[in-house]
DNA sequence: TAAAAAATACCTGATTACAGGTAGCTTATA
DNA sequence: TATAAGCTACCTGTAATCAGGTATTTTTTA
């Protein structure tokens, strides 16, 4: 029986994973087993069954982390999940964590960090690098409210206001009723508890909806 | 006489120095000689004679990557600056560029970037990593003239917009007249050429401008 | 497969933003 | 001290957004 922590690395950064493959060579308890520059070639995966631990970029090219971390705890609720990101938003920490991610780290951590966070969270805790801890600290139950989620639609009609595109031109773009598009943005503002377009960007972008 | 090409990298990323470090170890063309986790260590380096490039960290703790850029350039011009940052933000590898730097990489790009901009970059030549090139290309005529910048009456007002306040709002807070706040707003759009608020506060943010 | 969520579409009225022009006053700066 | 740049303010008309309600169809999820 072999009883090495088996970790997979979804990172579109090839220096992040050549950096990590190199640290963990020489570690008799974590075995890199294999790396994806992108969710989707990693949930073409064949078998999932003999992954202890995903080491998860959360900017990815494809997916948001956030969405990657939902979807492998519910298809794989045995893996544990570790967010990396080059930098430190709480609101995205927090929904991480929300959605079962065992902990969050900087790419900037020192490398025994690293270790220290991936031995830790295979033990059920939550763990976060140095610099993330202090953030988490300051969390207040304000912070705790629930962020509402954008849908598919949602996402592409907001990204195009954020082009400074008017209904009738989002409208056009994606083949809609002017009147689509309008009922779209109304339940946008109502979702996020916002008065104009202007606001919902700025929220959006704050909390990586987008 | 030693013909290979000397690098030193500064950057706050242990994992992204191991990575390069093990990128160029069997390369008979590049040495990477040390590496430094900020910009006063590097900084505090006896001698500068023996640098051919420096990979720069675009976001260090201490200092800010064009400023970096720029000290270099000043007391070593024979120092070739390569930049690297996790985004590709237009405005920052314009001025990266205006400043001296010979290129910009982003770390997500693949090995073999990397090693064909550090060659080229000691060539003389201008290197950009594959997806930066898409956004340098887009430059049009608009971007290469200096992005106007704002006056404080006006970086007010668009802090204001951007919190979703409404002309009447801003006018209140301000103790404008509501047509005066109108007047700015105008000449905020003409100045970008953006056609809405929304735009306008993408430019902003984009750009550094609040 | 039933229920819930998402996406689609329409109507109406009120509010706000955008676009054009004009102009007096203040404050830097050449 | 000119001259430019910035700040202030007004008028008018058009276009777009915001806010309320309703409702059918499709897709997802329990």
């Amino acid at each position: 029986m072999n009883s090495t922590i088996k970790v997979v690395i979804v990172d579109d950064h090839p220096l992040i994973i050549e950096g990590l493959q190199i640290l963990f060579s020489n570690s008799e308890i974590i075995t890199i087993t294999d790396s994806y520059s992108s969710a989707s070639e990693f949930f073409a995966r064949d078998s999932f069954d003999a992954i202890d631990l995903v080491l998860l970029d959360v900017f990815l090219p494809d997916m948001n982390g956030i969405d990657v971390c939902i979807e492998i705890k519910k298809a794989q609720p045995h893996i544990k999940v570790l967010a990396m990101s080059s930098q430190a938003e709480r609101s995205i920490i927090l929904q991480m964590i929300r959605n079962g991610a065992s902990g969050y780290l900087l790419k900037s951590a020192g490398l025994a960090e690293f270790k220290y966070c991936i031995e830790n969270a295979l033990n059920g805790k939550i763990v976060f690098s140095d610099e993330v801890s202090n953030l988490v600290n300051q969390i207040t139950s304000n912070d705790l409210q629930n962020i509402p989620r954008l849908t598919k639609r949602e996402k592409e009609i907001t990204i195009l206001m954020k082009q400074g595109k008017s209904t009738q031109q989002i409208a056009d773009i994606l083949f809609l009723s002017y009147l689509t598009v309008q009922t779209h943005r109304r339940n946008l503002l109502n979702k996020f508890k916002v008065k104009n377009g202007v606001e919902l960007i700025n929220y959006a972008i704050n909390n990586g909806l987008i």
